[in-house]
DNA sequence: CATGAATGAGTGTTCATTCAT
DNA sequence: AATGAATGAACACTCATTCAT
């Protein structure tokens, strides 16, 4: 869909599910390029190559390189915000700490999904991040609606910006740490818990 | 003979001198080139013209490409290890939430120095985070020692892992993202204030 | 049987019809890339863009890409002959000076008619000259005509040879130059008229 | 030296003669190409390999492919104007028509110097003809210096400007005629001499 | 040590052409 | 016939790196 959007206006709209898997093929390929023989070794034509189409049928639906990666890192957000969408619905009649539970929980998973991948795509592989783009961005939102709705008279003591900037970005940065950087003594549902712990302390400090 | 060892460190000197401003020399120059042109427009060639040497003299001090790279974040986080390392000392005989507060104030500040920079490092350099090398990393042990030492009875409780784990990665992503997703609304002082909150509240629950 | 014949003839008709305007449409789509976008951005696939056809469709009537530059340069040399061979009949029983100021007139004109065309077929499309092929030599053939007839006399004194070659490409050459080179002050009656002046006085050398 | 000032703003100005044995090479490396293989077989590739520099060199001296092709171009006018220079020179002193007969004698000389390549770089090497760069407009200049000096009568007559416009093209195209469309029974001597008669009989006129 | 011309493997990208639908 | 997605050989051009001066 965002991928299909991206190339729209340079190559021809393609038609349907052919067209949708040859442009899987393509990111899948990619991906595959980038875990096996990194960053460095990725080019169009291996892309192409891997992904088992023609160099030609790259360009038709990417108008250039980048826009490979500018769709990877599309299609790891949308993961990542349709994960999250789904805690949100659930939970939309628990209480905030289980909310914030399911969230984290959310968050911790989609970042554990495919780690290795994560890390590529942040370490390797340029890409923009202006703000709205940014995956705590999305956080944003979920809790926000969160914390207003379940929380009510957090509003009259301090801002709800603050609060909202604070909850969301803790929630991100330690998920994405708890993927990533977890020392091996620790399990994940513990940091988990730990996550949960410490984002309720603050609601309630 | 005096003189002649004397004569042998004034002809070293300037040399050594010589280089460290060469070497300084292209890290600017790779750095302006980022900041103005994007990555992609950088060469080991423009960085040798904007540097005013030779290409011949990059090579004289970086083996190759990758390495002015991995120099410019050594330097970045050698400048980030600086700050913290002063405020630890500074806050030697402080209170827990004075040395938070300084931690604080230590890694907001390294982030704002140089924000552009130091987002275009993360988004657009490749970079190895290898553990050991992540800034994160580096406040795992100023706070290892602090919470140690200034909160011993937490210790029996829960584990010292989780919690340097924790308060670690909360500082440094609450400090990047105060740096560079900063709300206009909120003020930097705001921002500061509201991260030791959180980083407190945790440690007191 | 009549029905069946007729039959044949109304399926056929339409189709030949139809080719025909799709060969002009690619001819005239070419033409249109050309003086819009420069011969470099002439590509097969923009042609039947443009042309409105499918690219299948331009191979089923030329089976290669220079195919559509032949085309291209014979369809004007023909417009050219068309010209020329009007001029010539109209002043069948007219004076040598008169017919001579109708060829020159014919000539320039035809150069005239699309001078940015011409032009950029002569410097931008590759195009063979096997002598056959050139435009002036065309002219021989109704300036041998036209002096071997109405200036039997000069036959004697010079070879026919020298003065066909002669007057063909002044003529040729000159209404080219009154095309695509006239100063702006002055006229394309003026010039015209020159030409034939210059002929004339040649001839009667 | 116009080869060089077409580089000069985009590459590097190279020191002296290496550079211009470089360029030299290139450029006859493009013509031998063309002459041998045509134009559809120049590559640049194809052009650094024959001239025995590395592709490399090419991109040193030369934009991009087109560059190539312009310098091509730029050389042989210049040649074409250094001949006709130093007719003009030699025949300061002379006859009108011993003049033009000179000028002449110096077009058909530079048209017949490589008529291969004169043809080759006319019909199959795009060029701009922006007005004065045409080799014609050049001739007008020498041109309209000999008939001002040796023929100031008939600037009384009729206007400067036509018998320069009318002259200059004559020469022109009558010269390339003969270099390039000379039927086999008629000399080149011959040629030279009916232009000559053809020019001095419009001038007389 | 410094220089910068020269190198050439390797890259992204194009586009004429085909052929299954 | 018409279509246009797919093909892939071929190309222009880049840029990290070397080395003679």
């Amino acid at each position: 869909m965002t991928t299909a959007a991206t190339a729209r206006f340079r190559r021809r709209r393609p038609n349907q599910r052919r067209a949708r898997q040859t442009v899987d093929a393509i990111l899948e390929a990619a991906i595959r390029v980038l875990k096996r023989e990194g960053f460095g070794a990725i080019t169009t034509n291996r892309i192409a190559e891997v992904a088992g189409v023609s160099i030609g049928s790259v360009y038709q639906y990417f108008p250039d390189k980048r826009a490979i990666f500018v769709a990877l890192h599309q299609r790891h957000v949308e993961e990542m915000d349709r994960l999250v969408g789904i805690k949100l619905v659930e939970h939309a009649n628990s209480s905030l700490e289980e909310l914030v539970c399911g969230l984290v929980e959310a968050v911790v998973e989609a970042h554990a999904t495919d780690p290795e991948l994560h890390e590529l795509l942040l370490t390797q592989v340029p890409h923009r991040v202006d703000g709205t783009q940014g995956f705590a961005m999305r956080l944003h939102g979920a809790f926000r609606l969160a914390i207003a709705s379940k929380h009510r008279d957090l509003k009259r003591h301090r801002d709800l910006d603050k609060i909202v900037f604070i909850t969301a970005n803790m929630v991100e940065a330690l998920s994405h740490a708890a993927a990533l950087q977890r020392p091996d003594n620790l399990s994940r549902a513990e940091v988990k818990e730990e996550i949960v712990r410490a984002v309720m302390a603050y609601l309630r400090a």
